[in-house]
Parts: structure tokens; sequence; C-alpha cells
DNA sequence: TTATATTAAGTTTTT
DNA sequence: CTTAATATAA
């Protein structure tokens, strides 16, 4: 790819090599390119690479500034090796391997960060320590008792300490680490004010109308129960409209001290024990990164960078922002994002940090430079670079999409932004070819599959390729974006059903897919402990009955060959070699399960095998319904379907953003932890553990429940998310819902369009399985067909003359041979033609190329399988070529159908060039292309001639 | 306009 | 089970 030239605002910010800059870089708007110019022009000013911090978001974006980087510059690969480009995560894990054995110290732990600390990664896996420590605690602190018992899940307090990790409060061993406790706290001031505003009586037709506040109070003590000191409704909604201003104070203060020693006991012994049992966790890293860095002076300003960059601030946690701030040596510091697209703040993103960049640059400042300096530059002045130029979409979408960061996402909240507070982009093309709708259907999928349908091969829909030109659209070029994974996954399915290809995109929860059912229910076999679960599972997997299944558990009397199966298994080492066994077994040869099979080896350290841990932690990833990423891209043109939030920085010709309903975007539904950390109200207890009546018991906390009625919920990430997936369209954007549409659907300047789908929902029930055989020796696969099933058999008679099938099979073994470079010497004319066939043919072959075609047959999934003679692919196309010894022409409309089917499986493989499938007579040379038949049309004819054999050719019974 | 009942959900994911 | 938005009754 040609590297363009930049445009006048990107100029600037390539040279723009000293000072403080923030570059509010809309979406599309070349913002990476920009950034490695900007790197590379720095290395051309003389700076080494070891002067310039890059911080980027993901190690993959990490790896790719390296490469544009060194496109555009005299460095190699290898020797931007070690160059500090990388996330925040990293670059503090290599600090304190250098550094930070005593790190812990300025905590006043004791315990050291070793050679032999390990980066704790898995979740899953923490999750269980976490458990295996909090319990140990519970027991070391019965002081704690009523604090805990109001735990409802004991891993939240893990997401808690997390939290707090990156908003940057620490504990030490006696407290807290410098102003951490006045967090904690929470701001009386800031917070009377959102009360004020909650509290400010409405306009109504007539006079003064109840605020907001005593609105939502209303029933406060409905279906709860508050312990004596709450007061009642009637007390708290005494005065009209507003409440009385002393129930800001009366909610605000409360005795939080027990709290806080909890989560303070909680959060230092945990640091503890991590450090004891040799492990760090992500938050930890940069916890100690920062602590090292505050207090160790003389290092903090040898590790310090002449130049520091951080792309994707908007999604920068407060810490990270601090720790930029303390790497920094000079004021050239420069930050490049977009507050629209900051969708990261479950993961504790801080949008302000990009929105009111400069406050919050004097105020942490000022902060870190308390009772020492340690930010010793000016921060009075900041340029601000807006890239406003969008290099992506057409005019039309990026002015739709302005509109969703002002939409309303309920029916009652009102957005106090109008689409001109929103700095617009301006789209680099002329051209305005756009689609931009939107449609609900009682059966979303459907339409939405159906809608696909339309677009592919739809010049209505055509889209700009790179040389700026109109073509039309094929699968590969849509996208579908949705809020929720669920949904995508649903699609996927729906989309398997009615054959619309789709390649799924995103993390997959792994430890449900089958073949880690079958895989527990193993392990469970091994591990005797629970050895009747895992049976169960299996012998059902096998086909046996119910009733079957338990008369076995009952009498014991396993089948020969899967005890056979289970020594076998015994004998193994590791975990690792069991799961291939089992998946060797079973037929399984995915990426599903040669990921599981590394997963398992990973986290079993490789050598043992205690099932009992191996089981419990497919247990626990189970219940937290883990994902993992799974390359299982199978390729071929194909649509996309990934969240939003997976589709962040991608772009896509058609964009089909999906699900857009109640429920779901925005979703409902909010945390239900117990413990809480909000600002600025600081550190609270949703309910209280009392023995006020006698008998311990939780009770609401009315303060609690005053709070947080004042903050109210905030939809702006929520719209950020589908200001990001609208962004994300190059050519067409499309909206779906279903029956009940989201608000954000409904206020979007759009005139939806209500659609009936015509996509066969054909219920069809795979059949798809793979089964252990027990008496049959071969894994059963899906119902196989060859294509020659297809054909009626009569034309086989008489085929070829007399020359007979040998003749046949001797002439593909030569053509095979010959195509494949063997050098072997024609005999007879047939194969002299078929030579000279062959010379005669430019570009790649292909001999004997397996092919499967899935086909669905009322409700069967078939697989058609055969052999394809000769593929000859070149840039352009692909050809098929299938020899024939007949003397006539008479069987060509059965070969047609043989040809069609490996037409589909090739133009599958090959979606970017046509296919032309021929076949080459060998008694005369001749050469003819034929006309596949469409997928429906193959799955007509599968289904007439199944009907023809009925009870021939049943499913292989098991057993 | 306000109080109560009903409804239908249960995120997102990188390090 | 819990939350919160909306429909409905008063």
């Amino acid at each position: 790819m040609t590297e363009p030239t930049p445009n006048a605002r990107q100029r600037e910010l390539i040279e723009a090599t000293e000072g403080i800059h923030v570059v509010d870089a809309g979406a599309g708007t070349g913002k990476t390119f920009a950034i490695t110019r900007r790197y590379a022009n720095l290395l051309r000013e003389g700076y080494e690479p070891e002067d310039v911090l890059l911080v980027t978001f993901t190690n993959n974006a990490a790896t790719e500034m390296k490469e544009r980087v060194v496109a555009r510059c005299d460095y190699s690969m290898s020797a931007l090796r070690d160059a500090p480009i990388s996330t925040f995560h990293s670059f503090c894990h290599n600090l304190l391997l250098e550094y930070g054995a005593d790190a812990p110290s300025y905590l006043d732990i004791d315990d050291q960060i070793t050679g032999s600390t390990q980066l704790l990664e898995n979740e899953v896996i923490e999750a269980d320590r976490f458990r295996t420590f909090l319990s140990q605690f519970v027991d070391a602190h019965p002081e704690h008792e009523a604090v805990f018992r109001v735990l409802n899940d004991p891993t939240a307090l893990l997401e808690l300490i997390r939290e707090l990790a990156a908003k940057g409060v620490f504990p030490t061993v006696n407290g807290w680490y410098r102003d951490g406790e006045v967090s904690l706290d929470g701001d009386f001031e800031t917070f009377e004010k959102l009360f004020a505003e909650a509290n400010g009586p409405n306009e109504g037709a007539n006079g003064a109308t109840q605020s907001d506040l005593r609105d939502s109070l209303s029933g406060f003590e409905r279906n709860r129960c508050f312990l004596p000191d709450a007061p009642s409704e009637d007390e708290l909604r005494d005065s009209y409209p507003s409440i009385d201003d002393r129930w800001a104070e009366e909610a605000f203060m409360e005795d939080r001290e027990a709290l806080k020693e909890f989560v303070h006991d909680v959060y230092v012994e945990y640091i503890q024990f991590a450090l004891r049992r040799n492990y760090l966790n992500f938050s930890f890293l940069q916890l100690f990164a920062f602590v090292l860095l505050c207090e160790d002076h003389a290092l903090r300003e040898s590790v310090a960078f002449k130049q520091v960059m951080v792309d994707e601030f908007q999604d920068t946690s407060e810490i990270q922002f601090k720790l930029a701030l303390l790497l920094a040596e000079t004021d050239n510091f420069c930050v490049v994002g977009d507050w629209k697209q900051s969708i990261y703040g479950f993961q504790y993103a801080a949008v302000e940090n990009i929105r009111s960049f400069e406050r919050r640059l004097r105020e942490y400042k000022r902060e870190l430079n308390g009772e020492h300096k340690r930010v010793d530059f000016p921060v009075e002045e900041v340029n601000t670079i807006p890239l406003r130029r969008n290099y992506r979409s057409t005019q039309s979408i990026l002015d739709l999409s302005r509109h969703a960061l002002t939409v309303s996402a309920t029916g009652s909240e009102s957005v106090d932004r109008t689409v001109k507070d929103i700095d617009g982009l301006e789209a680099d093309t002329d051209r305005e070819h756009s689609t931009i709708a939107a449609f609900t259907s009682e059966s979303e999928h459907e339409a939405i599959l159906d809608r696909i349908e339309t677009i592919v091969d739809n010049d209505a829909y055509a889209v700009e390729d790179d040389s700026g030109d109109l073509r039309t659209p094929s699968y590969d070029d849509i996208a579908v974006l949705t809020r929720t994974r669920r949904f995508g996954r649903e699609l996927q399915t729906k989309a398997d059903e009615c054959a619309v290809p789709v390649a799924y995109e995103g993390g997959v929860k792994l430890f449900e897919t089958d073949q880690a059912i079958l895989l527990l229910a193993w392990l469970r076999i091994l591990d005797d402990e629970d050895s009747r679960r895992g049976w169960a599972v299996v012998l059902e997997q096998a086909g046996y009955t119910l009733a079957e299944v338990e008369q076995i558990l009952e009498t014991g009397a396993y089948p020969d060959a899967m005890v056979a199966f289970r020594e076998r298994l015994t004998a193994r080492e590791s975990v690792g070699a069991i799961a291939r066994q089992v998946f060797d077994r079973y037929g399984y040869d995915d990426a599903y399960a040669s990921s599981l099979v590394a997963l398992l080896q990973d986290v079993s350290d490789g050598t043992t095998r205690n099932f009992g841990g191996m089981i419990r932690f497919i247990e626990r990833s189970l219940d937290a319904e883990a994902t993992h990423e799974i390359d299982d891209n199978p390729g071929g043109d194909s649509i996309t379907v990934q969240t939003i939030h997976a589709a962040k920085g991608l772009e896509h010709p058609i964009v089909i953003v999906a699900n857009v309903n109640r429920y779901s975007f925005p979703p409902s539904g909010g945390g239900d932890d117990r413990i809480r950390y909000e600002d600025p109200i600081g550190l609270r207890q949703t309910k209280l553990s009392s023995t006020a009546h006698g008998r311990p018991h939780l009770y609401d906390n009315w303060r609690y429940r005053v709070l947080s009625a004042c903050l109210g919920r905030d939809y702006d990430e929520e719209r950020r998310l589908l200001y990001v997936a609208m962004t994300r369209a190059q050519d067409h954007l499309l909206f779906s819902a279903g029956a009940e549409p989201s608000p954000l659907f409904e206020n979007l300047p759009l005139e939806p369009e209500s659609v009936d789908p015509e996509i066969e929902a054909a219920g069809i029930d795979r059949t798809e399985q793979t089964r252990l055989q027990v008496s049959i020796p071969e894994p059963d696969v899906p119902a196989g067909q060859s294509p020659h099933a297809l054909m009626d058999d009569r034309v086989f008679e008489d085929r070829d003359e007399g020359r007979g099938i040998e003749f046949g099979n001797r002439i593909h073994d030569f053509a095979e041979r010959y195509a494949a470079g063997e050098g072997v010497e024609p005999a007879g004319e047939d194969e002299h033609r078929v030579r000279d066939f062959i010379d005669e043919l430019e570009g790649e072959l292909h001999v004997e190329e397996d092919a499967y075609l899935p086909v669905s047959v009322g409700e069967q999934e078939v697989t058609i399988s055969g052999v394809i003679d000769l593929l000859c692919v070149t840039d352009e196309q692909v050809e098929i070529v299938d020899y024939k010894t007949d003397l006539t022409r008479d069987a060509e409309d059965e070969y047609r159908k043989q040809l069609s089917v490996y037409y589909h499986v090739v133009q599958r493989l090959y979606p970017d060039r046509p296919v032309s499938p021929s076949i080459f007579y060998t008694a005369s040379g001749e050469r003819v292309t034929v006309e596949p038949h469409s997928m429906t049309e193959i799955s007509g004819l599968i289904e007439r001639n199944r009907d023809d054999t009925i009870g021939e050719r049943e499913e292989p019974q098991i057993r």
C-alpha cells in the first residue's frame, strides 16, 4: 500500500515535536498513519528509539505501530524490538522486572517482587486463588464478619480491588497510600450539587411539579427492610415539590469505618497473598509501577522519556494518565484519541482524561507534586490538533453518526447536548451513494439475513473499491455489529440454518462447546470422584437412551470399548495429552479442540495430572462464562458478525447495526454488587448486616438508596457505542430492531420500515454430530453422500461403451500424475489428449482436491463429498476440470450436478474470482463448460434422490 | 401529575 | 434476586 501524503492537520501533528498536544482524532481520520509518521519524524530529528515512549492500547497495536514505523525510517524491525512501543501493562511489567524488587516496600509490604514472580493472566485461575485467599481471610478476621456477610459474590470484591487500583487508590499496610482515603470518603460538596440538580423542581403545565429525586424516592420502603434509624417515606418526602435539603447530608454522612477497614484489609492482604505466591495480576502491575516511579525519584528521572506519546487516550484510566506524566521528562507530551469513541468505561477507562484533558493535567500535576516535585515541566500551554478529515465514510454516514451522540436512550431521558455541539467530520470522498436505512421485524434474525441476501450482488448497494470505483458487493463486505455477544451467536446459528455464510469474530465461550463438555465428562470418569456424572454424559452422547444409561450406571457394566479407552487415558502423562487423545477418539480436529488442549496444558503447568483441579478449573470457567479468542476463521466469502467493541478501529463497506432493541441496547439491569465505589459518594455498601431485631439480617441501606437516586444512570457510553458502530461503515449503513426497538433506534432521524422476512426459517435440525462408536470402529460423520448419489444411476450403465471403469481409472490416474509433474509418458490417444490439454493450461494446478459441501435438505444437514480431478488457479479465475472417458455427451446433465457441487465448494474457497466448471472428454479432446446449479437446486435434487431410495440410506445405527 | 403494578431483562473485554 | 423502564390506575 502506498502511503498517502499527510493533510495539513496531520502534518501539524507530525511536525509538532515539542510541547503538549492533544490530538482530537475523529474516526477514520488517519490517526495511526499520523502517529507512526510523527514517530519516524522524531527519529529523523535525532531522537533515539529509547528516547520515545509510545503507548498503545493493545499488544497488536504496538506490533502494528512498529511495523509501520519500520517502513518509514532507517531502523529495522529487530532494532525496534526493544523500543518502548508497548502497552502500559507491558511497560510496567518490564519496569518491575528490572527495578521493581522493592516496590512493595513503599506500601510497607515486606514481600518482594522477584525474578520468579509471574504475571497471572487467566482470570478464572485468579478468581479461584482469590476465593482461596478470601476464605482464609474470613477465618483470620472475625471482626470483619458483619461486612463479609453482606457479600453475595466474593469475586465482586476482586473487581472492586481492580477498580480502586485503576483509580489510583492503593492501601499500605497500616492505611492508605498518599490521599487514597479521601477518595474513599467521597466528596460531599460535589455530591450536594448532584443532589440539588436531582432535587430541582420540574416545570409542569400549571406551576412546579415534584423533582426527579422526589419522584424516584416514591415507594421508598416498598419491598425492603431498613434499619430502625431510617426515615419513613412520609418523613423523607415530607416537602413538595422538592425534598428537604437536609437529606443530602443525612444520607451522605454515614459511619463507614468498618467498611473501609474491611476493604483495606482485603486489599492489602490480597496483595501480600499474591506476592507470597509469586504472582501479580494486571492491576498490581500498574499499581507497583506507579508507586515505584512515585517514590524512587532517581529511578523516575533515569527512566523518564524525552518524548511521550499515548494512543487511544480515551481508553486510559486515571492511573495510566498519571503513569504517563511520571514517565515524561519534558513537556513533549502528546496524547491522541477521540472521546466520542470511549467505550471501555467498564474497564475503568476515564473519558474525562481526554474530555477535560487540561483540567486533569493540571490537577494531576498538582497532586503528583504534593511533597516532592515529580512533574517538572509547565502544563499551562496545551495545543489541540483536531483531525476532522475522514477517509472512511461518506458524508451522509458521518452526518448521521453525530446524532448517535445526542439520542436519548430511554423514553424519559433528556440529553442536554445537541448535534451542533458535536464536532462533525468531513468526508474525503465526494461520492454520495450511501443507503442509510432502518428496519424492524418480528423475526429480526431472519430479517437481517433476508436483507443480506438482497444486498449481495445488488448494485443498489455498490461499494467503493481501492481505486475509488464502485463494485458489486459480496458477503465479505457486510458486517453485522451487535451490542451483546449473545445476539451475534444467535444470528450465526440462524445463518447456518439458512446457509448464509457467517464468520463470528470475537471471544467464544470455549467451555460451553461440545468438545469441552465431553472432555469434562472424561476427566470426571478418570477422577473417580464424580465418575457417574461423567459416564452419564459419555453414554448419552454415544446414543444410549436415558433408561439404558441408568441401567448401565446401576450395574456398572460400561461398554468394553469405553472401559478400554479409559485405561488408555489413564496411562497418559499430562492433562493436555489426555485432552488430545479424547479429541482424537471423537474426531474433533478443530480450533476449539486445539485451543482447549493448549489452554489446559498451560494452566496445568504441563506436568501435573491433577484431575480434580482441572475439573474445578473447567467448572469455574463455565460459571464465569469465560471467553477465549479462537482462531477459527473459515475464510472464504462470508459476512462478519462481531460486537461493537470488537469492531472498534475496523471498517466495513456495509454495516448493519443489529439488535438495537429495548433491554439490549442499552442493556437492562445494573450490577448487584453489594460494595461499590462511585464518584463522588465514595465507598458504600448497599446492604447492612445487623441484629437490630434479634436475629442477624441483611437490611437495605436507606442512605445508599437516596444517594443512588441522585446519581441516576448515565447513557453516554451507550451513545458512544452507537457512534462507534455507525462510523465503522464506509458505504452503507443499516439499523435493525425487533418487535420492541430501543429508544436509541426510534429516536434516530430515520424512518424505519417494517419488514416480513421471506427467507425460509426452515427449522432444520442439525444432525451433524460426532459420536463415540462403541462397536463400530469409525466415528459417525454427518450423513454423507458422494455427488454420484445425486445422479441417476442408469447413466452409468454402458457409459463407457465397453471401455469400462478400469479404463476410466487408468486415464484419471495418468492425468493426476501428469498434472502433478511426475513426468509420466502418455499411452494411448486419450492420454495424449489429456497431456496436450494440460500443457495448454496456464496457472497453478491442483489435482485430486477433496471437496466437501454441506447442504441443508429438509430437516437434515447432509455433506456431499467428492474429489475434484483438476483445479487451475490464476489471479483472475479458477477453472474446475473433470475428466470423462465417455464416448458421447449423453450423461452431461447428470455430470452437471456433480460439477455444481464442486463449483460451490471452490467458489467458497475463492470468493474473489469467477469459477468455471468444465468437463474434458478424453475421447474427443472436447472441453465443455457447465452451468452450475444453485444451492437450492442441489438441495432439491438430493431430496428427490433420497425420496426415491427411502429406507435404504438410514442413519448408521448407534451401538 | 403521581403512585403503583407490570415487565423483562441480566453487557461490553484488554492487559 | 435485583434493577429500572414503562404501562396503568388513581
